[in-house]
DNA sequence: GCCGTTTTCGGCCCGACTGTTTTCAGTCG
């Protein structure tokens, strides 16, 4: 079965093999295709059957052309013709940390090496000895290589998720902040971006003491391995496998390196077009007139300076944003944490009281959330359904009052209320969907669906079925949730219901611990998908009180 | 291979670091 996924993957081993074969810039032009493809919200398929492939930034003729062979018939034999011509060890040698495809191509063509174990075996055989840009050093590096890649396969570590490198990302920032001598330190790369998977964290730092700033660095207790350091720049693993990369500047460029570490690589590369036809040049120490530093102490300098509106992190991945900014009027706010004045869906535990309900109060006064959904009952991993004691229900009618800004939420699941909470007047209902029942059932009568919650479980087959409950929230005006983890729905799944008129619930974690990194990634992945403060919903629509008496009482 | 209110051809980001090279090549981000 064709998908994105397999299409964008067609496309990556495309670009390594051309790599490999020496191609200059068709590499790019491949990779640059399938990270496209990856964000699109929607099939190919449908795509192509309206015949708008080309329209698919960085998809011409003949990637479109690809696309639909790969369409037709699940196969492209462009590809196939190049997994002919080269080896598939040769790839695996260019994936070795340190090597890459000049020298994975020399090994190739000009020792007849065709994978990572042949290569061993040349090493320990000695035939790298004497070869000319092969020093000792050299040889003991690509063996080292060599081994660690047969203890840690593939592609090592890989991608880690958001929501895990968050807490590790904070840690070391405030200790950069509290031991280093430094004017800012800030996180980059893709996790400022706030893409659902980090590969490495950047960290970036201004100050005039580099040296000092390393060796602070260096002693975090989390660090395992110095793997380089230089004069401005660092680079250390950590105990979880993290690769941390440290960079410091002065205060004068700071704004500059900080937009060009956050990326990406894209949205870099057209801003740097743009700084060219204007007789301009921007690297990480700011914009240039010649030897003239026009800008860099500030992001929105560097920007300006490009005759373009700042443009927020989140959105930076040449998605068009770049035109958006170039319009000569500010670049459209996106949702921030100040806007989202209420939490949907709060949950309480089974035993809760009337102190936590205190509890939840007050961490809701704290962060400005005037409004709050507290789920009365819910459903257990087993499926079966709880409400909270009786006499914690009381206690929290009671304070709830009438003007509180605490409504109810009844959470269940796809089919229907749980029992002994039909009827109650007030209530809203939260349906999530479950693996037994992947498609929304027929709306019920009752109390009006508030959001689509736990929505998600993504990869090729979810697909389908998180396209079914969007659309179904929209048919009854639910808003969907936006979060990390693999129930939740990310950032592309968000511009999905954005693209469809739902609106995005965000979590505030008003229940968890005081760092707990969902709120600020569900922010993260709604500002990803472009979200204004309107397309956000924190209170319940209005709606007319319900005429019925209530049937039962729990 | 893609792209273009300077271009449909001739560009395609740019600097840090390492190892090996006596002035640079390769990798990385």
């Amino acid at each position: 079965m064709p998908s994105n996924a397999g299409a964008a993957e067609a496309f990556r081993e495309i670009a390594d093999l051309l790599d490999v074969l020496g191609e200059r810039f068709k590499p790019e032009a491949y990779r640059r295709a399938a990270r496209s493809i990856e964000t699109l919200t929607e099939e190919l398929a449908a795509v192509a059957a309206r015949n708008e492939l080309r329209s698919i930034p960085g998809v011409g003729d003949a990637i479109a052309e690809k696309i639909r062979e790969y369409l037709a018939t699940g196969s492209i034999p462009y590809l196939e013709r190049l997994r002919h011509d080269v080896p598939a060890g040769v790839v695996a040698m260019m994936r070795l940390s340190g090597l890459g495809p000049k020298t994975a191509r020399r090994f190739w063509v000009d020792l007849g090496i065709e994978g990572p174990s042949a290569l061993a075996a040349a090493i320990d055989a000695g035939r790298l000895d004497g070869v000319k840009g092969f020093g000792p050093k050299k040889i003991a590096q690509v063996r080292s290589a060599v081994e660690s890649a047969r203890i840690a396969p593939a592609t090592g570590p890989g991608r880690a998720p958001i929501e895990e490198v968050y807490p590790v990302a904070e840690r070391i920032v405030n200790a950069l902040r509290a031991r280093a001598p430094a004017d800012r330190v800030e996180a980059a790369g893709s996790f400022r971006r706030r893409r659902e998977t980090v590969g490495d964290l950047d960290v970036l730092v201004s100050s005039t003491e580099p040296e000092a700033v390393f060796d602070a660095f260096s002693a975090l207790p989390e660090v395992r391995e110095v793997r380089l350091r230089g004069g401005t720049k660092e680079t250390v693993v950590l105990s979880t496998g993290l690769q941390v990369d440290l960079r410091v500047v002065e205060p004068a460029a700071f704004g500059a390196a900080l937009q060009y570490f956050t990326g990406s690589k894209d949205h870099n590369v057209h801003l740097r077009s743009i700084a060219r036809d204007r007789g301009l040049k921007v690297n990480e120490y700011g914009v240039y007139r010649g030897d003239e530093r026009v800008a860099g102490r500030t992001e929105e300098e560097v920007y300006a300076a490009l005759g373009l509106a700042w443009v927020p992190p989140e959105v930076r991945e040449d998605q068009g944003e770049v035109e958006a900014a170039a319009k000569g009027r500010a670049f459209p706010r996106l949702v921030d944490d100040h806007d989202l004045t209420g939490d949907l869906h709060v949950h309480l535990p089974e035993a809760a009281d009337a102190a936590d309900v205190d509890r939840l109060r007050a961490a809701a006064r704290a962060r400005g959330v005037t409004s709050l959904g507290v789920v009365v009952g819910g459903v257990r991993a087993d499926g079966s359904t709880f409400v909270l004691a009786v006499d914690a229900r009381a206690r929290l009618d009671a304070r709830e009052g009438r003007s509180a800004g605490v409504w109810r939420a009844v959470e269940t699941g796809p089919t229907g209320l749980p029992p002994p909470l039909r009827g109650l007047e007030h209530d809203y209902r939260i349906v999530r969907p479950t693996r037994d029942a992947p498609d929304p059932a027929p709306l019920a009568p009752g109390a009006p669906v508030l959001l689509v919650a736990h929505l998600g479980g993504g990869g090729e087959e979810g697909v389908g079925r998180v396209r079914r409950w969007v659309e179904w929230a929209r048919e009854v005006g639910a808003a969907v949730e936006v979060g990390p983890g693999p129930e939740r729905l990310d950032a592309t799944w968000a511009r999905l219901a954005r693209a469809t008129g739902v609106p995005l619930a965000l979590p505030r974690g008003l229940t968890g611990p005081t760092d707990d990194p969902t709120a600020p990634i569900a922010l993260g992945f709604a500002r990803r998908a472009g979200a204004e403060p309107r397309d956000v919903r924190v209170a319940p629509p209005k709606r007319a009180e319900p005429r019925r008496r209530p049937t039962g009482s729990p």
